[in-house]
DNA sequence: TACATTTGCTTAACGGTGTTAGATTATTTT
DNA sequence: AAAATAATCTAACACCGTTAAGCAAATGTA
């Protein structure tokens, strides 16, 4: 009795169109429009459905996120692939999550908490590590100095971090950021601080 | 008859202990468990009082946003006043914006929307554009090259503001930060901006 | 003083939210 | 065909922001 086999894929499809639509209504209308009863209708279903595959919203979110961050682990991987240079690499990557930023505009909000309340307990996702692990390994291979020590991956990882996510930030909360100086910016801090790795 | 004045006066204290009940709801809350039902629980009154001082809520964190910058500008000043040097100047204005965001982490969340959805609008706050110019002018006053060009002012200042707000973000989001890594990206991203102001 | 009017405030409601329990329908098993 | 199980919906709860209607006390007017 293969049927088995059918209704659990027919369950995982009805899951993952749960998802499909939530993330297809934030596209559209934002996050505050997002409720469960909006899922529902587009799945055509009821409400209840939905807690048959989430334990509450929260649940949902935090699927979403970490497929958020699996598909930023992917785009990061892949910028790390297209270059062989160590600098050109951790400067492809952070291009990557830059583009990333503006591409899933709504998935980046949800992951980082940028003008919407994200999940608690979003830390120690292992989706999230992975990413955090790629910049970290590349920027080690810039790293000159033997032993490497780790406060000093650690600390570039964060400055990093801190400019262009602050840059991604100020960008999706205020309006009227010039694109120009946005790449200025961005270009510039990441060769500073590529140059000052070996300090 | 001085009885209108008084009415007067009462009805001001109503509407800043509206302010205050907010805040001090959220302060101990947080921002989810901020409702106007509670708000007017809190001034003794029903929900409805309040739609007599502020059109919506939003009008209200509208204008709690509004006393947000307007602290945060006179921190700012106030560090500024506190040095000579234009370069010293600069560093105290912005450890005093960083100081802000975690001595008031709610105020900041809202005017900057982190990890919380902030109203539409806030732009083109006149007490949001002061401490733009105070950094702006702190800046100017670095810069060497002349004719001083607003661009690189612009440019230096969105560098400043993107890594001290990026790395508040990620402290205000993320659990488990380090202090001692805060405060060496903190100094040294600001020590190192200040350093290519005349590149 | 007596009546009318305004003011301050509350109660009740509307439509929305996330979520749960109970009833109902459909499917499978016996 | 009957019983058991699964899938789904309806109805409700408690909350939310917001508005309209009503009440009661204070004020103005005759």
């Amino acid at each position: 009795m293969g049927s088995k086999e059918r209704i659990q894929r027919q369950k995982e499809d009805t899951r993952k169109g749960i998802l499909d639509a939530a993330l297809q209504i934030v596209k559209h209308e934002g996050w505050n429009a997002l409720s469960m009863r909006k899922i529902a209708d587009a799945i055509e279903y009821t409400a209840p459905i939905i807690y048959e595959y989430f334990p509450n919203k929260e649940g949902l979110l935090i699927e979403l996120t970490r497929q958020g961050y699996a598909i930023l682990g992917k785009k990061i991987k892949k910028a790390q692939d297209s270059e062989t240079e160590p600098a050109q690499q951790l400067e492809a990557m952070w291009m990557a999550y830059w583009q990333f930023a503006f591409n899933c505009k709504e998935m980046y909000q949800l992951m980082y908490g940028v003008d919407m309340n994200c999940c608690e307990l979003k830390k120690s996702l292992p989706e999230a590590e992975y990413t955090t692990k790629l910049f970290s390994d590349a920027i080690d291979k810039l790293v000159t100095k033997e032993p490497r020590p780790e406060d000093i991956i650690c600390l570039k990882y964060y400055t990093f971090w801190s400019v262009i996510h602050g840059l991604i930030s100020i960008n999706l909360t205020q309006k009227g950021t010039n694109e120009e100086i946005n790449q200025q910016i961005l270009r510039g801090a990441i060769q500073a601080i590529i140059r000052t790795i070996n300090d």
